[in-house]
DNA sequence: AATAATAACTTGACAGTGTCAATATCAATG
DNA sequence: CATTGATATTGACACTGTCAAGTTATTATT
């Protein structure tokens, strides 16, 4: 039986993935550096190399935990609505719009147009379970025209574009208090199938 | 009469913009550095401090020029469009879509959380110019209980999100050539005022 | 158990980055 | 013509990601 040990602090890999949100969560994507990174954790400038082969690597390797979180937040919301088709798609944009509030570095990380590891296979599953939540909240949507993908793409397009604009004019405009009912004014009648 | 002749080659801030939005294309935002862009101007790397005070500054000044390019996209496809509420709608759409496709690297500098300077009264002037074509394209639209802000909100929240994720996914889900035809079928139901 | 091999980490170097201070040069004004 | 102020250059600094080489610790082999 072979005890994997590896000889610094248990598991580097997500010490490092850990220093990183927080210095996302600190300073945001500007903040955000292999370097810090590595100092946070408590070795040298290159140990992160053997985890993740560059700079990318760990990019997508944070973009995997923020799907992932996504997810949850979406889920508990979810949990907690009414068993109302459209009580639970405006549960799951409240999850939306409470993860990218709580999270705008790694929101901006993950949606602001950072290279990406197209063959991370942790990475694609992460954000396939993310879409697949929506996917299913859509699916008592009576399909039209575009069939159920563009109802899910409707929803999607819609509270993304909500979330992004809300993080960009936060001293302007929208009131990120009341995104909440922002989210509900704005989300258009729909029919659902019975 | 005082001939401004800043003795380079006429007017180094355009020039710097210039060679930005070119950086931008040719190799995204990653590709965008100060020095690189006073390099593609002929100058020395710190002569782009004296038009810009920081690289914020710089982000800031590319930015306003995406927003004028924004505007001329959508109201250039305005103009050809039949005079129906939806179908100016539609149009506008698709300006932003095109405007994001063709300038996907300026975009995500818009739109991607990187800092800017709020109190650049130009960018801000160019910002709400932008702002205030789709604020009347929405005009015709009947008021619901959140008001025209709602309606505006919902249609930008619409555009915008569609426009990320055309751009997130070119190789999945979404077809860019088609996003035309997706943006009509995602665009909900509307009520105009006759 | 001793030794070899492999993985994890460190150290040092390199080119590239934004920014600042000091210097030089040009354009216009007195 | 001399002064002045804006404009650009040069050089330095700390910081970045990445690579090569060396060191240490863990695992595997004989």
């Amino acid at each position: 039986m072979t005890k994997k040990k590896p000889h610094h602090h248990g598991n580097l890999r997500a010490a490092l993935l850990e220093a990183g949100l927080e210095l996302l969560h600190d300073g945001g994507l500007e903040n955000l550096s292999m370097r810090k990174l590595a100092s946070k954790a408590g070795v040298s400038h290159a140990a992160p190399a053997h985890h993740f082969a560059n700079q990318t690597a760990l990019h997508s390797g944070l973009m995997t935990e923020g799907y992932k979180m996504f997810t949850v937040a979406m889920q508990s919301e979810i949990k907690l609505a009414p068993n109302d088709p459209r009580e639970i798609i405006l549960a799951a944009g409240r999850g939306y719009l409470t993860f990218t509030q709580e999270n705008e570095g790694l929101f901006n990380l993950m949606f602001g147009g950072t290279p990406r590891d197209h063959d991370d296979a942790e990475l694609n599953k992460a954000s396939e379970e993310a879409y697949n939540v929506l996917r299913e909240i859509c699916v008592p949507i009576v399909k039209g025209e575009g069939g159920s993908e563009a109802n899910e793409l409707m929803i999607w397009s819609l509270i993304h574009g909500l979330a992004r604009l809300v993080l960009h004019s936060k001293r302007d405009t929208i009131n990120a208090e009341k995104s909440f009912e922002t989210w509900r004014l704005i989300l258009p009648p729909l029919e659902f199938a019975t």
